[in-house]
DNA sequence: AATAATACATACCGGTCTGTATAGTTGCAA
DNA sequence: TTGCAACTATACAGACCGGTATGTATTATT
């Protein structure tokens, strides 16, 4: 299954942190879903913490290359790309496993605004915040950034959405506003 | 201060649970903040959860005339008032004490979806767009349900843009997308 | 066969969690 | 003055938390 123990326990903690949530999640629940013991979890991530963070930095790779992917295949001109995200989402979204964005949750679950979870969250953020800017870019947006930041917040509005009430179609209804700002925002461009 | 003391401890423990989160914060921590007993505690709320419920119909409702309040003192006419729902959360986001959403917290905080935390999480957005619905419905919107659900996932996903990077503007930002979105949905129904 | 690395088993540590039991103190009202 | 209710004080129960100590079995390398 997985290629080493540490994989392993990174893995299966991952999907118990998303799924429960991380405080809810006990370092002995770790072990027993994994099948291993505390020992061995020590021996490959100091603490807890060190645990979340990884669980983060995998969260956050994955979740980029899935967007990435699930766009890269949907459309090819930066335009089309903008509002292919909408739909990577929307697929996301649907899934029973769905349990809303690791980052926004891990970031209502530690309030402390310097902690090492808010600023991994943040940094998530930006990534994604800078993609979006990219293709708005090449989409020929006079104003790229505003675009993008609307969109994210598109987005992440309608992920919580989702979250609090399923079967809402946040993400669809959010495509369509989308497709609104997006059309505006280039027609404003091409008039200049 | 309080009128009596099962408020205080209420309002006591409200601030704490936003400020630190649901689950960081003891029943320890209140009873000592409050200045009281487990003993007075546990005589009003029979438990934690019956605790954290309160403060979250409390949340809604102070969120819930906040707002109201906020908007009724900034706009008279439908329209407008769409777009002052903004400047009331730009308001609120600029507090040093902002620490995102209480429900969207809750919500992660809790993961359970049958959890009674999501369902009062579920009951404040449905309020909220409730409002906005009527507004959008007053102002003469076409389709009323989309655009107010549009213009909560632009609020929702400022919020916790804000939440993970502060000073962002993500308010303002999201507040010209509205302005887009609102004037095209208008301008549809003038056209019918 | 000797060695070293990897993982397991089990018991334990101090501390914190929610919730309770028991006893003492205050203030007010009949 | 007596009585009663509200509140306080403190100690404790029982479970769980993150993290550690000690020792053993397995496996691969040399």
């Amino acid at each position: 299954m997985a290629r080493n123990l540490q994989d392993h326990i990174l893995q299966t903690a991952s999907a118990l942190f998303y799924s429960q949530g991380i405080k809810a999640t006990g370092v002995d629940a770790i072990v027993k879903a994994a099948g291993t013991t505390k020992m061995s979890l020590y021996k490959y991530f100091p603490s807890k913490d060190d645990l979340v963070l990884a669980h983060l930095n995998k969260s956050r790779d994955a979740m980029l290359n899935r967007i990435l992917a699930g766009v890269e295949q949907r459309a090819s001109e930066p335009r089309q790309k903008l509002l292919a995200v909408f739909a990577v989402f929307e697929e996301l979204l649907s899934s029973p496993e769905f349990r809303g964005c690791p980052f926004i949750n891990a970031s209502a679950e530690f309030a402390d605004a310097s902690s090492p979870v808010q600023l991994a969250a943040a940094e998530f953020s930006n990534n994604f915040q800078i993609i979006l800017a990219d293709w708005a870019r090449q989409a020929g947006a006079l104003e790229p950034e505003p675009l993008s930041q609307q969109l994210a917040m598109l987005i992440s509005g309608a992920i919580v959405s989702e979250q609090m009430r399923r079967q809402s179609g946040a993400m669809l209804t959010a495509s369509a506003a989308a497709k609104v700002l997006i059309e505006q925002s280039l027609s404003h461009a091409g008039r200049s």
